[in-house]
DNA sequence: GCTACATTCAAGTATATGCTTGAATGATAT
DNA sequence: ATATCATTCAAGCATATACTTGAATGTAGC
C-alpha cells in the first residue's frame, strides 16, 4: 500500500501547488510568457524573495521550470495542461460555489452580459474587419505581444477611450486569461452606456494555444 | 483589486481540496459511486471523525454534496469534472516528476508493459468474445457496478487464479481509475509469468461515463 | 580580485492543517 | 420518552505553510 500513498502524495503536492492565489497569479503570468523573478514579483505585487520562494513550490510540483540567463533566472511553465487544469477549476468554480457566482455577479455590475465570443468566431469577424477588438491587460503584457489589430486600453484609461468608439461597433474585449476579470469589467462599463460589447472566451494563452497569429511590438 | 483576490482564494480552495491523499482516496471511492461517511471511512482506512471532517472541507470546496437518508448522511460528487482534473493531474505529474516515474516503475516490477488498452477497443474486443477482463478491485465494489462478463480477482486471490488463464488469451485487467495501481500490479504480475495482459485506460467511473453497460449483482 | 546585481537561503513568527479523543447532535425504533 | 446508531462538533497537539527580514550565493563587468 506504500506505494499507493506515495503516488497520492505527489499527485497531491501538485494540486496544493495551486491552492494559494499568489501562485496563480504567478501562473496566469507565466501562461503570457517566460518571466524573471523580478518581473513576477512586481506583477503579483510580492517582495521578490516571497515570489521566489512560490516559484521554487511550484518548480517542486514540476509546474515551472527555470534557466539562468546571465543574472537572471527565468521560468516558464513546464506542461501546457496546467493552463487546462486551472480552467477546469474555474468551471467547476463557477458551478459549484455560490460565493464565485456572487462576485462575478458583482463584476457584472446589474449589467446583462451575453455569452462571450469564441475564438474562431472572432477570427472570422476580424478577416471581415467588422469587429474592434480592445486588449484590457496592461501595456507591457501587450507589448509581448497581442490579437493583431487589438488596441491596448487599459480600464483606467478606459473612460476617455470610449469616444472613440460608436454604438454600431462590435467591440470584443480580453485579457490574460480564465482567471482575468478585467475583461469583464470593461465589458459591463462599455455594455452601461448602450455599446455592444462582449468577452472573448479565453484570454491570449489561450490564443496562443490554438495556433492562432500574435502581433509584437519590436522594443 | 479584491475581487480578483476573492475569485483566486475560491479557486485556490478547490485546489487545496484536492492537495491531500486521503481526499483524493475518498474522492477515487465516491468516483464508484455514492457512500455513506461510514464505509468511506473503512474504504480510505480514517477514523470516522477524521473522514467526515475531510468530507466536508471537500462540501465546502463544492466537489461533493451530501443528503441524509435515515440515519446516514449519503456523500456523492458534485461535478464529473473534478474526476477530469485528477486526471489531468496526474498526466501532469506523470511527464514531470521523476518521483513518480520512478514509482510507477517500481510497480512494474521490471517487467515492460505494453500501452493501456482503450475503452472503445475494449468493448470491441469483448463483443467478439476474445477477451479476459479481470476486474482487480475489492468484492464489494465489484458487486456494486463492473464491466459485463469481468472477473472480480483481488490481488490476494490471483496466484490460485492464474491457472485458470492460458497463453493464448488475451488478458484485460482495470480497477477504480487512473488512481488505482492495482491494475499496474496484477498486469505486471501476470505478464512477469508469460501471460498477454494489459491494462485498461481508466476504469470502472471512466468505463461508466462513456456510457457503455455496466452490469450489477443484486443483493 | 572587487563590485554590483539578481536570486536564493535561513531564521523567525503568525496562521492553517491533519489527526486524535471525547462529547454533542439528529434521526429512528422500541 | 428513551435507547441506539451515524455523523458532526470541539478541543488539543504536532506539523506545515506564508510572509518578512537580513545574510549568502552566483554571475557579469571592470
Amino acid at each position: 500500500m506504500t506505494p499507493k500513498l506515495a503516488l497520492l502524495e505527489e499527485y497531491a503536492q501538485i494540486a496544493r501547488a495551486l491552492g494559494a492565489p499568489l501562485r496563480l497569479m504567478l501562473l496566469e503570468q507565466l501562461a503570457q510568457g517566460e518571466r524573471g523573478v523580478e518581473a513576477l514579483a512586481v506583477k503579483v505585487q510580492a517582495t521578490v524573495a516571497n515570489a521566489s520562494q512560490h516559484l521554487q513550490l511550484l518548480r517542486r510540483a514540476g509546474l515551472v521550470t527555470s534557466r539562468r540567463e546571465g543574472k537572471s533566472v527565468i521560468y516558464r511553465l513546464t506542461d501546457d495542461k496546467t493552463l487546462l487544469v486551472l480552467d477546469l477549476i474555474r468551471q467547476i468554480a463557477e458551478r459549484n460555489l455560490a460565493e464565485v457566482e456572487h462576485i462575478l455577479s458583482g463584476l457584472r455590475d446589474g449589467v446583462d452580459a451575453p455569452q462571450p465570443i469564441s475564438r474562431s468566431e472572432l477570427a472570422k469577424r476580424i478577416a471581415e474587419g467588422s469587429v474592434t477588438v480592445l486588449d484590457v491587460r496592461p501595456q507591457d503584457e501587450y507589448l509581448m505581444g497581442h490579437i493583431p489589430g487589438a488596441i491596448n486600453v487599459t480600464l483606467d484609461d478606459l473612460d476617455p477611450f470610449i469616444a472613440r468608439l460608436s454604438k454600431d461597433d462590435e467591440i470584443v474585449a480580453y485579457c490574460r486569461g480564465p482567471y482575468c476579470i478585467y475583461a469583464h469589467q470593461a465589458v459591463a462599463r462599455l455594455r452601461k452606456i448602450g455599446l455592444n460589447a462582449r468577452r472573448l472566451d479565453g484570454g491570449l494563452p489561450e490564443w496562443r494555444a490554438d495556433q492562432r497569429p500574435v502581433e509584437t511590438v519590436v522594443a
